[in-house]
RNA sequence: GGGUAGGUGGUCGAGUGGUUAAUGGCACCAGACUGUAAAUCUGGCGACGAGAGUCUACGAUGGUUCGAAUCCAUCCCUGCCCA
């Protein structure tokens, strides 16, 4: 059988290990604890986070007991690793209003019964009533500033100006992992490689103060081929939560990711087997679409489930195939016959507005029902055949306007 | 607290009285080509309006001017240097 490690290793997951031999064999020997922190920035997640869900089910599936840290005390502050500005500050009502967002998106992807059940924990129950002179005597002088500083995520910060309000977010990660090493005897923190100062800082705080069964663990960041973020649209960051972007959406994000991504996409965000992913993905040419429509199903499936699925995979085959059922387009209500080509763009949210729906129709790139519209003055009275008309931007962008009187 | 440099559209960054909705890069959208791919080339990229055009926008608020992102005043914020 083998451990963890090696699945995380072959499907390409694995950055930096604080210890790498002890990581390998504690995977093997026991059940262990280990967290992974959220920061609830938002009300929804976003695929950003879907790599650490995925890591942390891969690891429950091994066995091991997920918590999920939901950073509702960090949040006040602002991670600022990786960033060039201060982050903006959110009120703490929203903060709680996302925390619980959050919580309800990663029960869907963690199993929280039986022996290993997951557990999600939100730090501000602890940080928000932290007394500042026990905190600093305890945990402020286990931190060495010059070492902070040497930190690259620090580095640029530097000449931009950084708080010590921004700096005090690594001593409250520290300070996170040692307090659930304390009270749920979690050994290990795992995290996006953007983590990893953040997470020693942990690692060494837990062995200053004593014990020495604390590790880091930071995975790869989904990016691309080019080392650019993936999962981002027109629309900003590609959300998980299906008011935000729909199972349609999220499928044709997929199915549509660069040839040389796909591998890795399927790698880190399915499930499916490493043999099959090869086999799927050996051909160079059009054969490559196969992977890719694999991979936006089980995707799509992991995070909205089978039946939403299967609807955008539907959807997406009456669109580009010319076969399969239309009832699973996105669509919308429409109570006007009269409606113009420009107003149906923004209703259905194809265009942000009517300015740029203009601009698309004398471009020539939108259609209702397979004709061309370039008149931007253009009522679709007549294109209600049936009931429906589809209207449609580009090559991919469809949807279906139901007429309801 | 003193000195000094700044705060520009999704982002980075030009612009220092009118022809500036504001150069350029990136991001993003579309067209061509294709495999619902990449690369490339072309076009677009504040809002409203069929259009002429109108409105909103260059940290905030006032002011000077026929006219301000650009000048002045006050305030807020940030960097750097000195204390």
């Amino acid at each position: 059988m083998n451990s963890v490690f090696d699945i995380l290793e072959e499907r390409g997951y694995v950055e930096q290990l604080t210890h790498p031999e002890e990581i390998k064999e504690l995977f093997k020997k026991e059940s262990v604890p280990f967290y992974i922190g959220i920061d609830p920035t938002a009300d929804s997640l976003h695929v950003g986070h879907f790599i650490s869900l995925m890591v942390a089910a891969q690891m429950q599936r091994a066995g091991h007991k997920p918590i999920i840290l939901v950073g509702g005390g960090t949040a006040v502050i602002g991670d600022p690793s990786g960033k060039t500005d201060m982050r903006k500050m959110l009120t703490l009502e929203d903060i709680d209003h996302n925390v619980e967002c959050i919580k309800k998106q990663c029960e869907k992807f963690l199993s929280f019964e039986g022996e290993n059940a997951a557990r999600i924990v939100n730090n501000g129950d602890w940080l928000r009533d932290l007394n500042y002179l026990n905190f600093m005597r305890e945990i402020g002088v286990h931190f060495s500033i010059n070492r902070m500083l040497a930190a690259e995520c620090y580095k640029n910060r530097l000449e931009q100006g950084l708080t010590f309000f921004e700096l005090g977010y690594m001593l409250m990660q520290s300070y996170d992992f040692l307090y659930l090493h304390d009270h749920y005897g979690c050994k290990l923190q795992m995290g996006g490689n953007d983590q990893w100062s953040n997470i020693i800082g942990g690692v060494e705080l837990i062995r200053k103060i004593g014990s020495d069964d604390a590790y880091g663990f930071t995975f790869k960041l989904l990016t691309t081929k080019e080392g650019k973020k993936m999962g981002k649209t027109e629309k900003g960051a590609l959300w998980l939560d299906p008011e935000k972007t729909s199972p349609y959406e999220f499928y044709q994000y997929w199915r549509n990711v660069g040839d040389d991504d796909i591998e890795k996409v399927m790698k880190l965000l399915t499930f499916i087997p490493l043999d099959e992913i090869e086999e799927l993905t050996k051909y160079k040419d059009e054969r490559i679409n196969e992977a890719k429509k694999r991979a936006a199903f089980e995707i799509t499936k992991l995070i909205h489930g089978e039946e939403e699925a299967l609807k955008a995979e539907e959807a997406a085959n009456a669109l580009f195939g010319g076969n399969g059922n239309i009832d699973n387009m996105p669509s919308i209500d429409v109570d006007d016959e009269n409606i113009s080509v420009v107003d149906a763009l923004v209703l259905t949210e194809i265009a942000p507005s009517k300015g740029q729906a203009k601009t698309l129709v004398s471009q020539g790139s939108v259609s209702v029902n397979d004709k061309k519209i370039e008149d931007i003055t253009y009522k679709l009275t007549d294109d209600f055949k049936d009931g429906y008309a589809i209207l449609k931007k580009g090559k991919k962008v469809f949807y279906k306007l139901n007429l309801k009187k």
